[in-house]
DNA sequence: AGCGAATGTAATAGCCCATAACTTCGAGGC
DNA sequence: GCCTCGAAGTTATGGGCTATTACATTCGCT
């Protein structure tokens, strides 16, 4: 998938790149005020375009939500790969799940996108947005730095995933707030962190006994 | 919050209980398309009277909704409630667990409308929606039967309910298969269960012997 | 220079939410 | 028993958003 050439505006009738400002734009707005915020007509009158302009461009609004949602995972994934990257005191798993945790609080309408709207299952296996969504969970993968046993790796992944996303809804929703005798969320994320790497482990050295 | 006294239909021109039928025929349209479903007009049609009529009841969509939301927690409590009562091999909270992965797949729509979208974090805290959210948390309080040490049961409690969370939504998103080493969905969510319990006995032993 | 494809515009239709103004019916005081 | 008032309907209407159709402009290529 190499990047769409970013071309310059050409004149005052062809706008000249306004695909890509459409899902910028459009990602602006999830931002504010979720996935059901987009709004074709606003987009382009803030664009200085014709209202029926953007359909030279995405078929219809689903298809511009799944362009938004794929941009969405890829500056995700770049925030977390930069994060993981860069040498720090804290596990790399530790930093994803606490970059993920602020991510889904900071940026929720962004979150709500990518994970609770439907826009990933209905896109197809081998779309941009499957793509760009499994290059995200590779990093998770690859912080959780356990020793290669393929599927306990897998699964040690899918439930602290899982447990991620469930506190930032909980969190999201108010139901976090004065329940849970004086922990902060971050440190409820920390002790699913311990909690996932404790289990992993006993589960390799179970699995090497065995095998 | 004694339940409103269901009026007969009293005549032609008036319905005689427009807004119970209101909510029941939206929580079937949730059922099948999710909240984006639920559509005013439609509705109206549906249940025999004029466009506008719903208004008389429902301020707007929105005010429907939650209505609508707090119906679905009442159904899913009154289901949680039965299936812990009945005696059975499985432990209570095993078995909650299961109950939730089943209703967050089979009744999706309405699942999201529950835990994925923004009515929850809309609705102020003295509610009906959040009295019928609460009560459901109780339930998984009651399933986890755990010695009373408060906070440790309430943070188990929290860790559980956002796990499934997260298996559900993933599953709903088609990520969860194939992925995960030939374990079903519902033996990973054994495997939180198990998880979590020990966790939890860990801690109230810890606790216990520390103070 | 000229042609075709890409990208824009204007005009328009349809759906859905919501409000305003009017109508029908039931209940309670007298 | 009537009469009045409010609750719960109705028709009419407007506004916003999606999407399509037919037409205009410009780019890139030969």
């Amino acid at each position: 998938m190499p990047p769409r050439p970013a071309r310059k505006a050409l004149n005052a009738y062809h706008h000249g790149d306004l695909r890509d400002a459409l899902v910028q734009a459009a990602l602006q707005e999830v931002e504010l005020g979720g996935p059901e915020a987009i709004n074709i007509s606003a987009l382009a009158k803030k664009l200085g375009v014709s209202q029926p302009a953007p359909y030279k461009h995405f078929a219809d609004r689903e298809t511009l939500l799944v362009a938004v949602t794929a941009e969405a995972f890829r500056q995700f994934s770049a925030m977390l790969r930069a994060s993981i990257a860069r040498p720090s005191k804290r596990s790399k798993l530790s930093r994803f799940a606490q970059l993920t945790l602020d991510f889904g609080l900071r940026r929720n309408g962004v979150y709500r996108l990518m994970f609770a709207s439907r826009v990933m299952a209905c896109a197809p296996k081998d779309s941009e947005l499957h793509v760009a969504a499994m290059e995200t969970f590779d990093l998770l993968l690859e912080a959780l730095e356990a020793p290669a046993v393929g599927y306990l790796r897998e699964r040690s992944a899918l439930k602290i995933w899982a447990s991620l996303h469930g506190v930032v809804m909980l969190a999201e929703q108010g139901l976090l707030t004065g329940q849970v005798g004086h922990i902060s969320r971050e440190e409820l994320v920390e002790e699913i962190v311990e909690q996932t790497k404790l289990a992993l482990s006993v589960a390799i050295e179970t699995a090497g006994n065995a095998g």
